[in-house]
DNA sequence: GAGACGTGGAC
DNA sequence: TGTCCAAGTCT
């Protein structure tokens, strides 16, 4: 067998490509809670969670996300705060919102059922390109094929393009997807077009890594036309910035509370999630944090320092963070990890070891918390 | 079409 | 206290 040329798959290419792929996925394909699971809704939580997000990342929320919302109907009537809550840590908060409006879209304009077909799907909020394709193909057997960074980046190598970020490079790759993905369900129980999909998927996550791609593993090693790594674009720089945030506890009987501020509704990053307050440099300058934590945000490295509640006479540190400022509000430790709090301050707080403490007992239980919570 | 939008793990 | 980047979408 030839390698595939500049000008792409030709048909001998893509049956064999089809067949070796199919049987490697069917031998490699990694056992993920969302695969093997007959539910469109579940399929359209995990895949919005995939955007832009590492497995490891979603396995520690997606079985979480559903027990809170086993339904589409119980997403829907949930409360936005909520959503956020168990999104939190997650990232591209946006995400939580749009999948919540298009669950109470559906709900209340479609009778509850999410439209089987890509072209219905894409009309859905949060819903783009690549996953009305995914959900389709994965959850109805549609032959439809999906493009994301792994398709991508699997066939390029495989027909030694060079990556352009022109609307003919993308079109280009979108046409050899096209030709690759079967064209219908072969038989009742079997699901062609979304096999085939998932396998390019896991083969650009697990085999045609970005750097050091493992070809020795590769299963269209044969046809492929660069056998290693092709040319990436330089990225953008990277810059460094040092934050600092209070910490402040309280006790209140038995209880122990924490100062959280909240962010502004007009904010653009991550509105009205909750924070730790933030503390001016100038205040902390020549102060010992009691942890430093790194959180990296698209292009900046923060480095962050947190401070303890000033001790008493202490006027500059108490100065910094007005007692009056309305944003403030003391949260109960017990009920932290169902308040939508910004990744960060989930992480100071486990950190700190502030989250360690049992919740509800039930996802009833914590809706009643959360509704608690958010009421004061 | 370029920029905004989060996070944490790997090296 | 450096750099990259992961199953994208929206504006």
């Amino acid at each position: 067998m030839d390698v595939v040329g500049k000008d792409g798959l030709d048909s001998t290419h893509v049956l064999a490509f089809r067949r070796k792929l199919t049987h490697w996925y069917r031998e490699h394909a990694r056992e993920l809670p969302w695969r093997g699971v007959h539910d469109p809704y579940k399929t359209w939580v995990s895949e919005v969670m995939l955007q832009q997000t590492r497995v490891a990342a979603v396995l520690e929320h997606y079985d979480r996300f559903l027990k809170l919302f086993p339904t589409i109907i119980a997403l829907a009537l949930a409360p936005e705060d909520e959503v956020l809550a168990a999104w939190s840590g997650l990232g591209y908060y946006r995400r939580a919102r749009m999948l919540h409006k298009a669950a109470q879209f559906v709900v209340k304009e479609l009778a509850g059922k999410i439209p089987g077909q890509s072209d219905e799907l894409r009309k859905l909020p949060g819903v783009g390109e690549y996953t009305c394709a995914a959900i389709a193909s994965i959850a109805f057997g549609e032959s439809i094929a999906v493009v994301d960074g792994n398709v991508e980046r699997v066939l390029l190598r495989v027909t030694g393009r060079a990556e352009e970020a022109t609307a003919a490079g993308k079109a280009f790759i979108r046409v050899q997807a096209g030709l690759l993905v079967p064209h219908k369900r072969v038989a009742h129980h079997s699901n062609a077009a979304g096999d085939h999909n998932q396998g390019m998927m896991e083969l650009g996550a697990t085999v045609c890594l970005p750097r050091g791609p493992l070809c020795l593993g590769c299963p269209v090693y044969d046809l492929c036309a660069t056998k290693g790594e092709h040319v990436t674009a330089p990225k953008g720089k990277q810059r460094s910035q040092t934050v600092a945030y209070l910490l402040e506890t309280r006790k209140d009987g038995a209880r122990t509370e924490v100062l959280l501020e909240r962010r502004g509704d007009e904010s653009s990053l991550m509105p009205g999630m909750l924070e730790l307050p933030m503390l001016p440099l100038d205040a902390v300058e020549e102060r010992e944090p009691i942890l430093r934590v790194r959180h990296s945000i698209t292009n900046t490295n923060y480095y962050v320092e947190i401070y303890t509640a000033p001790g008493m006479g202490d006027k500059k540190l108490r100065a910094a963070i007005p007692a009056a400022r309305e944003t403030l509000s003391w949260a109960g430790v017990g009920r932290l990890k169902e308040l939508p709090l910004t990744g960060l301050a989930r992480k100071v707080l486990m950190r700190m070891d502030l989250m360690g403490v049992a919740g509800p007992e039930s996802p009833e239980m914590m809706r009643d918390e959360v509704r608690k919570a958010l009421r004061e």
